[in-house]
DNA sequence: TAGCTATATATCATTAAGATATATAGCTAA
DNA sequence: TTAGCTATATATCTTAATGATATATAGCTA
C-alpha cells in the first residue's frame, strides 16, 4: 500500500510559504537557490499550481502586463500551511539516485584503466568546481545578517560542501588505486 | 538539442554483459548488489529486454519450466558490446537528486527546533546503518580474491563509505548547530 | 489451511525530467 | 539593419522512471 506521493508538491506549497509568486519565479528561484539539491520543472509547475488552487491550498490573482503574458501570482492559504506543515514533520524519505559513475566503474573492465582514469578526473574536476561554488555561497550567506531564515541556508551550503569534499576525496583515492592498477598491467 | 537518454538501458546492458539473464535475475541483482547507487524498475526492465531484442543489441532464448512462467534468458550480442562500451566511455552525467532533507530544514522556520533535530537524527542514524552495511560488504569483498572484478567493486564500497561519513558529519555537525538555536530561545 | 516467500512475466498509473511551442521586448554583434 | 540571444511568462508534449498491482504456481510455516 503507502500512497505514492508528490514532492513537488510539498516543494512548490513550501517556496510560496515563502512568498507568493508565479511559476515562472519558482522555476527561477529554484535555479537559482536550490539547484544544487532540488529541482523542478514547468512540466510539474503548472498543472501542480492550478491543481493547489483548485484544492484551496493556494489563491491566484492575475496582474495584467502589456507585451508580456499575464502574471499569475500564487499565494499559499491557512489550509497549503498546514498542509506544508504535516509534510514537513513527517520523517524525510532518502532517495537512492542514480551514481552513474559508479555503475560504468563496475561495468569498466571493457574499457581501458586509461578511460577509466579520465572518468574519475572528470568527476572530481567537477565536484572540485561545485566545492567551489559552495564556498562562495557560504561566505555570501555569512555575510548578511538576517536571523532566523540564515542558519538553515547555511546548514545547507554546509551540507554541499561536506558531500562535496566526499566525492573528491573518493576520487583520489580511487585515482591512486586505478593508476597503481595500470601500472601492474 | 541533445537527445533525451534511457540509462536503464545501458545499466540493463552492463548487467547482461556480466552474465546472461532474465528480467527476473536482472531485478534482483540490482536489489542485492546495487541498490545503494542504482535500481531499476520491472516497468523499466521488461520493455526495454524486449527493445533491445528488436534493436540486436541482445538475444533471447526461452527455457521452459513446469509449475513457474518460462524464463526468457538475455545474453548480450557483440552489437549489444560495441554499444555499452561507447556509453561507458561518454563522460558520467552527474544527475542532481532530490535532497527532501534539506528541503524540510530550509521550510523549517514553520515547524519548532525540536521536530527539525528529530528529522537530523533520524537522517543520521538512517545514515549510521548504511554505514555500518557498506563496512560489511568491504569486509567481504576482500575476503574474495577474485583478481580484475574486485578492486570495481571494492572502489564503490568505499564509495558507499565516503558519503554515508560525509551525511554523518554534516548531520552532527547541524545537531549541534540545532541545539544551539533551542537554547538561545 | 491461511498466510508468507520465492519464482517469473507483465502492465498500469503516477511522478518527474526535459524539450519545445508561443509571444513580445530589449539588447548586441556582425 | 537584421539576425540572434536573453529575459519574461505560460503551457504542453514526450519520454523516462517509480511504484503498485495482476497473474499463477510451489513450497514452507505458524
Amino acid at each position: 500500500m503507502g500512497k505514492r506521493e508528490n514532492k513537488s508538491k510539498y516543494a512548490i506549497l513550501g517556496i510560496l510559504n515563502m512568498s507568493p509568486g508565479s511559476g515562472y519565479d519558482i522555476k527561477k528561484l529554484f535555479e537559482e537557490k536550490f539547484s544544487y539539491f532540488w529541482n523542478e520543472s514547468y512540466g510539474q509547475i503548472y498543472p501542480i499550481l492550478r491543481r493547489l488552487s483548485a484544492e484551496g491550498l493556494t489563491v491566484c490573482s492575475v496582474k495584467r502586463q502589456t507585451g508580456k503574458p499575464d502574471r499569475h501570482i500564487y499565494s499559499i492559504t491557512d489550509r497549503g500551511r498546514k498542509v506544508l506543515r504535516s509534510w514537513l514533520l513527517e520523517p524525510a524519505k532518502r532517495q537512492v539516485g542514480r551514481h552513474e559513475i559508479i555503475l560504468k566503474l563496475i561495468f569498466g573492465d571493457h574499457v581501458t584503466v586509461k578511460d577509466q582514469i579520465d572518468q574519475i578526473e572528470q568527476f572530481k574536476n567537477h565536484h572540485i568546481r561545485e566545492l567551489d561554488e559552495m564556498k562562495n555561497i557560504r561566505k555570501q550567506l555569512e555575510s548578511i545578517d538576517h536571523k532566523s531564515v540564515k542558519p538553515y541556508w547555511l546548514m545547507s551550503a554546509k551540507y554541499g560542501q561536506y558531500l562535496n569534499k566526499a566525492y573528491i576525496n573518493w576520487a583520489d583515492d580511487t585515482l591512486t588505486e586505478l593508476r597503481r592498477l595500470m601500472e601492474n598491467s
